[in-house]
DNA sequence: TTGAAAGCGCTAACAG
DNA sequence: CTGTTAGCGCTTTCAA
């Protein structure tokens, strides 16, 4: 079977002391209460017989296993990869480590496993799921666990958060497409239980009085999933209701959707058309109708999350913070002019 | 602090019983050695308190986590995320957890991955990084650790992998293109490290000879990995020292990096020179020249390696499995007759 | 069929 | 500064 796992008994036998003494030569936050030479030899002894604490056995003891669970609803859409390598990355320079799962925000799912993960004793969770009155979320809240919601806020609860800042980027992209002269805007709005959806819905109204330019009925639709599906549906909808010159997309992936229909239906992007997305995921510079977009710093969206819930487990602090990050405007080749 | 946990002592105190008895009921593998009324008993009040038991300490006791580890280098490599799903949807019909960890292909990063995975106790390896000679695969195999290698398979020794047919792949890729009348094919290989650049690079010189063809030398070029801005570089590499009318890429990624060289350098896909890729990644179908590649069943091959697994984690096999997924031409706009 | 007892490997409280 | 002791929650002998 498998070689024989080297214990700390083991250790502390060869150093010729008590697996107390060694246990604490062993730890940094305990090192100073043992003999600088004692614990020089134990150190020693542990990398020679190259010892490997067992988190297993610590963790039963200290009831702390250096693990995070992040709940994200599918890894496979783009958007949350480059996040999850940065959340991974920035808990692994404290030994910590990630556990990911896949809700596809679905309700069944998302219970059991968070059993599964507190079943494992998860230090903390960083959610990317999270709706509007999210069951699990108020299961943690409840029971004192760290949690941090990214891309998501929830609603009136007094819970860490890192985001875009959904405001400047749908203003920059309304202020875009009014730049180029367009007057009929209509909009593509996400769920209206995930916090993305409403606050770029709200900004996108204000983004539009701000130019004294209104949003009829017959130019929203909202979405029922961030899917390129709905983003299909919802511009065919789109086409059969209004005479809007430009599409605001709540996201990529609905926008990406946007751009089968037109090109379905035999109308143009930009020409016909323009159309926006809000996240500048991976290949929407290659598009065939290259994505004018808002961009989001993905990566650091991760870090600043996974900060913020270290500080949090290794109970540095308990103070909630909520972290709106910069965006930038990305303009390629799906929004032009208005035709005439 | 966090809510007291429910433990099996409460439960079996709620019921009556010793908590030695209270686990056999709880447990499908011992039920039977105990009287049918106690047991139910057990369950019920198991149901009625919520108890969860803690897996930490039954891995202490067992040795045996319900976990695997699961290596990639970068999980923002769209082949990837489908692949984990698989993997993870798999596993958890076990109850079995992934412990996901990218390691960039970097020599440093894979050992301390591999520590870490080792000092949390998991039960078995998927990996999706394995060069030839890996250092990983081989301390895993010396001490007996079930591992399944995917994408990848292991120079002469005995591990159960997951591959897609590379040799279907690339035989209908060349049958492909000189059934258009191609007749000077060139090629981007993979890294000869990587088990994938090997066998693909032998299936189009074994597909080329197959036509009467050759493969001279200024007509392959080796990537040194499998980036976009590897496909750049070797394009402009093969454009300085070969008339192909075709370029067969190792996979999709390094074929979007031929086309960004193509057009920079004024020339047409397909018109000019058509391109094949391999692995259909998300989005090859909407590029503005939206490529002809080999698809592979991403999730299946995630669902298989995790099947293989868990087959050799639960013991209830030790045979090397080798599975050999088919593979489907999917023909696009990167590939059409050459010029005259 | 059930209970008693031991122990997985570690760390924290307490003594010395 | 170091050793003793105890115990985290569970499973698995062994004995009754």
């Amino acid at each position: 079977m498998q070689q024989l796992r080297v214990t700390l008994r083991d250790v502390a036998a060869h150093a010729g002391v008590h697996p107390a003494t060694a246990s604490r030569a062993l730890s940094e936050a305990t090192r100073h209460q043992v003999n600088v030479e004692t614990a020089a030899r134990v150190v020693a002894a542990a990398h020679e017989l190259g010892y490997e604490p067992d988190l297993t056995a610590r963790t039963l003891r200290t009831g702390r296993t250096a693990t995070a669970a992040v709940l994200i609803p599918d890894l496979t859409n783009p958007l949350f990869p480059p996040i999850v390598r940065g959340i991974e990355d920035t808990l692994a320079e404290r030994d910590f480590t990630a556990l990911i799962a896949n809700t596809d925000n679905d309700g069944g799912r998302e219970r059991r496993v968070l059993r599964a993960m507190r079943a494992r004793n998860v230090d903390g969770f960083i959610l990317l799921t999270a709706h509007r009155n999210d069951e699990t979320l108020a299961t943690l809240i409840r029971d004192q666990i760290p949690v941090v919601t990214v891309n998501r806020t929830a609603s009136g609860s007094d819970v860490s958060s890192v985001s875009p800042d959904d405001n400047a980027g749908i203003s920059a992209v309304v202020d875009h497409l009014v730049g180029l002269g367009h007057t009929r805007i209509a909009t593509i709005a996400g769920p209206r239980t995930l916090s993305t959806g409403r606050s770029r819905y709200k900004a996108i109204t204000a983004g539009l009085r701000k130019h004294g330019l209104g949003l009829p009925t017959g130019r929203v639709v909202f979405a029922r999933a961030f899917s390129e599906d709905e983003g299909r549906r919802c511009m065919a909808e789109l086409l059969d209701s209004t005479d809007a010159t430009a599409v605001v997309a709540a996201n990529d992936t609905l926008a990406v959707g946007c751009l089968d229909t037109l090109r379905d239906r035999g109308l143009r992007c930009p020409q016909d058309v323009s159309v926006t997305g809000f996240n500048d995921i991976l290949f929407m510079d290659k598009l065939s109708t290259p994505l004018t977009t808002v961009r989001i710093p993905h990566t650091q969206m991760g870090v600043e999350a996974a900060r913020i819930l270290l500080d949090q487990m290794l109970g540095r602090t308990d103070a909630t913070k909520h972290a709106v990050l910069p965006i930038q405007l990305v303009v390629r080749e799906s929004t032009a002019a208005p035709k005439r």
